[in-house]
Order: C-alpha cells, then structure tokens, then sequence
DNA sequence: GGTCAAATAT
DNA sequence: CATATTTGAC
C-alpha cells in the first residue's frame, strides 16, 4: 500500500503505547533494549528473571501485547517455560548465540522471531508487527484480550480509510493505492512480518485460514460469477467491487461486519464514519502512563455499529460470522441453543443477542424446512426424542464434513472421543449440516439454503433419510464455506467420495475420515510442540560453545 | 430472556 | 418480488 496522507494521519503512532514485557538477565543489554523501545514509544516492563515474568503474564496477562525474551545458556529452559506460558501473544526470542537448535526450539515453541544480539533499532522498530500479525490469526483458539482492541483498531483504521479513498475518488484522485492492496491481498499468501510494509495488514493469512479466505478474495477477483459479493452494490462499477473486496476480507476475519452505507447521494456529510476512529486511538493509547494492574484490553470493546445519522447498523452474517455461530451452536448442544449464550461463544463485539435470536430463527426455520418434521429430533419440543441415538449424534467422523473448515479449533478434532464437553461430541448436531448459501451462484435461488452438498460423509450415517429429502437439483453448484471451491466445482460428488476414500485407504494412520484437508506441516508442528516437543533437543546447553 | 411474526431494508 | 434483519409483542 502506498503511503498516503491519511495513513500518515491514521498510522502516525501506531505502535505507540503497545505494551512489551521485555524478560532479559542481562541487565545492561535490558536496559539498552529497553530505552530503545521506549524511543519508539512502547511501553516496555523489564523483568530480569522468569519466575516474575511469568507471574506477571499469568496474572495479567492482558497487560501486555508482545514479550521479547532472552534466551541464554545461563537461564535455560526459562525462557522456553515463558515462551510456553506466553502462547496467547507474539513472543519475540532473543540472544547472543546463534545456534540453529535453539532458535528451532523457539520456534517450535512459538516464538514469532529470534532476534540475535544486539538488539538495533532496525531490528526493533517493526516488532509491533508480530502484534497484529497475532492478532488476526488466532481463529480458532482464544485470542488473547490485549490483542482484542489491536485487531479493532487496525480493522477500524482500514475501514476508514477504504472511505477515505472512497471520497477521494469521487473527487477524481486515482486509487491506486488501493489497487495495490487488492493486489497484495491476493498473491501474498505468505507472511512475513518481517517486513515493515503496511500493506501486509491487507491479508493477514496463515495457513491455517488461508484457504477460506483465498476463496473468497479469488471469486470475488473472477467478477461476477461470484457467490459472495452479495454487498457488492453494481452501482459504483469497479471501485464498489474493491472496495468491498477489502471490506470484506476484514470482515472475514471475524470481526462483525459492518455495511458502511456509502451514500452517494450526499457526497460531502460522511463525518460519521469517523466514528471508529476515537476507538482506535483510545485502544492503542489507553495504556499510556496507565499502572502494570489495569487491563486496557477490557475498556472498549463494542464495535461501532452507529452511522452518522445515528441508525444502527445491519449486521452483516458472513461466513464467517456464521460459522462462529454454527460453532457455538454445536458447542452448547441442540437444547442449550439459546440466543444469550450463542452470543457469549461468538465473542464476536458488537454482536447483540437480538441479532442472534433473528439469525436463530432464520437457522432454525431454514432447518424445518429441510429436515420435515418425521424427524425434528434436534430441536427441544420433541424431548421424547432428544435422547434417540441418531447417526448424526455419534461421533463417527473425526472429521466431520461440515468441520472441514480450517477455522474450527484444531484440537479436539482429532479426540472426538476424549472431548471435554459434556455434550456427546462436538460434533455437527446437525448430521451434513448444509453450508449456509450465501449467495450461492448468481440465479441460484436462496431456498437452496439447506441443501446437503457433501456427499455423506462415507461412514456416517448411510441412512440418514433427510439427506436426500429437498431439492438436491443443485448439490453439484453450491459449493460449501471453507471448503476449496474448485475442488467441488471440477469434480462430481462420486468423484469425491471416491477421492476421500482413497485417501483414507491410503493413510490408514489418519482418523477417518480424513476430511478435505490433509494435516499441514503447520498441524503437525503444532501438535508437535503440544506435546512437548520431544524432537527438538532438551536443552540448549550443546550448541552454546 | 426466548420466540414469533410483522415491519423494514436491501 | 424475495430475502435478510430489525423491531416489537407476548
């Protein structure tokens, strides 16, 4: 992204008063990292020993965005201790040996970086990265409170200017930079937070999501053949489709989404998309001068969701937002199901429980309308049923096709059997829970809602009789969130099944079925530092001579 | 609070 | 005109 005046005006200090526990027994080089940081305007806590530190992450832990911690011979596993204690925020390790073995560890472990000694300002100023980095790609896990108001605000600041650029253009400036970050957004699938450049904020992807969001970003580049532009108003040609493009993205990444109205009308009186603004300053500044014990993070939370002439406005049910919805929806079990405590396991700001309760209801009267009611077992009035044992209640597949979705937490999907909910499973309630059709294909009328697209799951409940009870006419084209389109659209749903059943014939070692995403590399080391790393050298006392 | 249904917005 | 979301009543 290009460097324009507003983002001089909307970034100036955006570091600024991030909080940075800085763990380091060195105190000289401490102390010098410290007043560099300070230079830069973090706010930085030095603790010279990890017992303090690591009391002070556990008990306040929202405290703090970022820790930077020495690694030495002298302090060993200390810092991997942190490091492992301080998962729910980048941790930037540092040192004065270079060792191989030990910077893997820390990777292994979690750490965003290894910084070797001496720390420059170079190495220093961008670090603030690894915050937002972290902060938009913790699907799945609980993202930590402290990084809560960073995503907001970074979110806030983006939007903002989407309708900065906005007004811009109509008053003839070219948008170039805005090309640029559609541009970025779709081919650097990798990133490096590294590297200083804003426009990274443009598409914070990790493997893990990264399909979902690709999805997105590239159906809505193909044009109009699109399934998901449905806030893609023609009236304002190209620039409308950009700039929902980006609207979008960040909408996906799990914020509610918000439908700025963009009045084209009355050109000149938009002040009030000024309204995430003040948010955006008071997160990343309310910490200044503030004391170690209060929590920034618990200040503002609530999404603006006011325009300027003070209406609320519409949420916007996204895939995304949906899938948290169908996520806690299966979390808390079919009876449990209630708008108050949807809202909670949503966690998403802003969301109220009016907004769930109608959504609720679509859900559940789009449900009666595929699964007719010989068969409404899930849903409480027939509680005569509710203990049946159906097919969809058991836990056949370790991967159900519905949690294809790369979003879902990676970890009890390989344990359904040991899941800690008190519920059965948490599986689908839902046995093929459809995908929610939003937009589907241009034509495809939206009753298409609940229609089955996977192919029943091969082990799971062959008999499930509503599988095939509506309309299945377009089961070939409607292609289900988070599952890589092209994948459905070139392949006819036997082909899938026999795909998928090859597969699990072929990785007998895998639980069945293996669902459309094999393990990445990313899965796997993560596991594998779950469990303790046992791969990675113990110590690193044999590489530091 | 939860649900349902009418009212609105898109 | 059909849907999606919000509002309001019970």
């Amino acid at each position: 992204m290009v460097c324009t005046a507003s983002d001089l005006s909307a970034w100036k200090d955006f570091p600024k008063g991030l909080r940075v526990l800085l763990l380091d027994e060195d105190s000289s080089s401490a102390t010098e990292t410290k007043s560099k940081l300070e230079a830069m305007d973090y706010i930085v806590f030095s603790f010279c020993n990890e017992n303090e530190a690591l009391s002070a992450i556990s008990s306040k832990e929202e405290s703090f965005q970022l820790a930077i911690v020495e690694v030495s011979t002298s302090n060993g596993n200390g810092s991997f201790k942190f490091l492992e204690a301080a998962k729910d925020f980048p941790t930037i390790m540092t040192s004065n040996t270079q060792c191989l073995s030990t910077m893997m560890k820390c990777m292994a472990l979690g750490a965003v970086e290894f910084l070797q000694k001496p720390l420059s300002d170079d190495k220093l100023k961008n670090i603030w990265q690894h915050v937002v980095h972290k902060a938009f790609n913790t699907k799945g896990r609980i993202i930590s409170e402290s990084l809560k108001p960073v995503k907001q605000s970074v979110v806030s600041v983006l939007q903002l200017q989407l309708d900065n650029g906005e007004r811009a253009e109509k008053a003839g400036v070219s948008p170039a930079n805005k090309n640029e970050l559609e541009r970025s957004a779709g081919s650097d699938k990798y990133p490096a937070p590294s590297t200083p450049q804003l426009k990274q904020v443009g598409r914070f992807l990790d493997d893990e999501d990264f399909q979902d969001h690709t999805n997105s970003l590239m159906k809505t580049d193909s044009g109009e053949h699109d399934g998901e532009t449905k806030s893609v108003e023609t009236t304002g040609g190209n620039t409308m489709v950009e700039e929902t493009l980006i609207v979008r993205e960040l909408q996906s990444l799990g914020e509610i989404a918000i439908k700025e109205e963009i009045d084209l009308a009355d050109g000149g009186n938009n002040e009030g998309n000024l309204c995430p603004h003040p948010q955006n300053k008071d997160n990343l500044d309310i910490s200044r001068g503030g004391t170690e014990g209060e929590s920034p993070s618990k200040a503002t939370h609530s999404v603006c969701r006011i325009k300027a002439n003070g209406k609320k406005m519409k949420v916007d049910w996204t895939p995304e937002l949906h899938r948290k919805f169908l996520q806690a929806v299966e979390q808390l079990g079919i009876d449990q199901a209630i708008p108050s405590r949807i809202v909670e396991l949503m966690k998403a700001e802003g969301l109220t429980r009016h907004n769930v309760a109608s959504h609720l209801q679509k859900f559940r009267k789009q449900r009666r309308h595929i699964l007719p009611k010989d068969d409404d077992r899930r849903w409480p009035h027939q509680k005569e049923q509710m203990q049946r044992n159906y097919c969809s209640y058991k836990p056949i597949m370790a991967f159900p096709a519905y949690h294809s979705n790369p979003a879902l937490p990676a970890g009890p999907v390989y344990h359904v059997w040991g899941a800690p909910n008190t519920r059965p499973a948490p599986v689908p309630m839902w046995g093929g829970y459809p995908p929610w059709p939003w937009k589907p294909y241009p034509g495809m009328h939206a009753d298409a809602w609940g229609c089955p697209v996977m192919p029943p799951p091969h082990t799971a409940c062959p008999s499930l009789p509503q599988q095939n009870t509506s309309g299945f006419s377009n089961a070939g084209a409607v292609v289900g969130y988070g599952m890589p389109e092209n994948y459905f659209e070139h392949h006819p749903a036997e082909e899938i099944v026999d795909k998928v059943v090859k597969e699990a014939i072929s990785k007998p070692w895998l639980p069945l079925p293996l669902g459309l995403k094999p393990p990445s590399a990313e899965f796997v080391l993560a596991e594998l530092s779950r469990q303790g790393i046992s791969t990675i050298p113990p110590n690193i006392s044999d590489c530091n001579s």
